[in-house]
DNA sequence: TATTTTATAGACCGATCGGTTTAGAAGATC
DNA sequence: GATCTTCTAAACCGATCGGTCTATAAAATA
């Protein structure tokens, strides 16, 4: 028989994409080794506490991932570079609309409250990273807030109606739309010196 | 033994209440049984076609609720007042963002597609009623079309947050968001001739 | 090369899955 | 009140569930 060999970065990864098609419960143990082409053995060998384990250590991945890529450079590098990159790194890891949100999928049904403070954790750091980076941009704290409230909304919103819609290119306009509204802003609140 | 008799309606409603907790694979018989009080003999007498009659039957219930409680209105009625009712039906209906959208959460996993022209359905005639009773308003067709996009999708985004924060706050500040750039856009439209 | 560690394949387990069936209670019709 | 239809309760079904276990292949270490 032919072996397949797998290391665990890999398998996290192939598991990943699995409970984003089928969600928490509607992956089950058959469907992973099906599509992941790794056996159960394979899988409680990476994974011994089981599908609890995978999701959780799938969404640490995740946000590892959004930290280094996102959060980080939003909380401490150049604001307003942080912001374009925080659009494209969007857009590319959510393939445009077409691959949906799992952290964002887990918050919906009773499999929120198994990972609830990882599913809040990350949400929160998003919304608060890019408060911060819009403050050192210049905009006033409340507003700041607002308004990354407003983008994360929108870019989870957005992925839900591509998918309900069979229709990416809300995604696309979504997040343009906010880009647009997020760079009016700070243009609004360049500090007076710089008009005068 | 004590029998309890149930009306198909209730019915419905009740087992829609599970679907929304639990998601459609995470609801199982025994949980729908366990929370409704409903029998499998009065499940199966009432869907015979099981789970997947239950998920149709549920969504063309909540489908045909927002047809004539908002769809149509805003399709057919004044269109400030459809607009104004909006609001208000969807905080109620969402419970002020405590209780998910059904229909959004199929959206994300494959459960989507089982039921893929109901939810597209659904979202589709959402955005165009809202469109229409903004252009209605006054509003050029493509401004109208793309804030009623905004709208569902901001509603959408809220409620995914709103449940993966444990915080309902953030719905009702989406939907004033919402509602005051829907008002800002409407009064910038009045005709010239109430202007003048 | 011998030994030990790591990882894979798949049979196997009890529990639960969605669904069926049967017996009979409650409601409706007469 | 007899009859018929509607509805409920729960035993029951094969299939699948998540998870365990064993044998062994490959890789690493010696």
């Amino acid at each position: 028989m032919t072996r397949i060999v797998f290391e665990k970065p890999d398998a996290v990864a192939l598991v990943a994409e699995v409970f984003r098609e089928l969600g928490y419960e509607g992956a089950s143990m058959s469907s992973i080794t099906a599509r992941t082409k790794l056996s159960k053995g394979s899988l409680y060998h990476f994974f011994p506490g089981g599908k609890e384990q995978m999701a959780a250590e799938i969404m640490a991945h995740i946000d590892a991932w959004f930290v280094t890529e996102m959060f980080r450079p939003l909380e401490e590098g150049d604001p307003r570079a942080a912001i374009a990159r925080m659009w494209e790194t969007t857009d590319t890891y959510f393939r445009s609309g077409r691959r949906v949100c799992l952290i964002g999928a887990f918050a919906l049904d009773e499999t929120r409250d198994r990972f609830s403070s990882a599913i809040q954790n990350y949400f929160q750091r998003w919304i608060e990273a890019l408060a911060g980076a819009l403050t050192r941009a210049g905009l006033a704290a409340a507003e700041a807030r607002m308004l990354a409230e407003e983008v994360v909304v929108g870019i989870q919103g957005a992925l839900t109606l591509a998918r309900a819609l069979g229709d990416d290119a809300i995604f696309g306009r979504t997040l343009a739309r906010l880009k647009e509204r997020l760079g009016a802003a700070i243009e609004e609140s360049v500090p007076p010196a710089r008009i005068i």
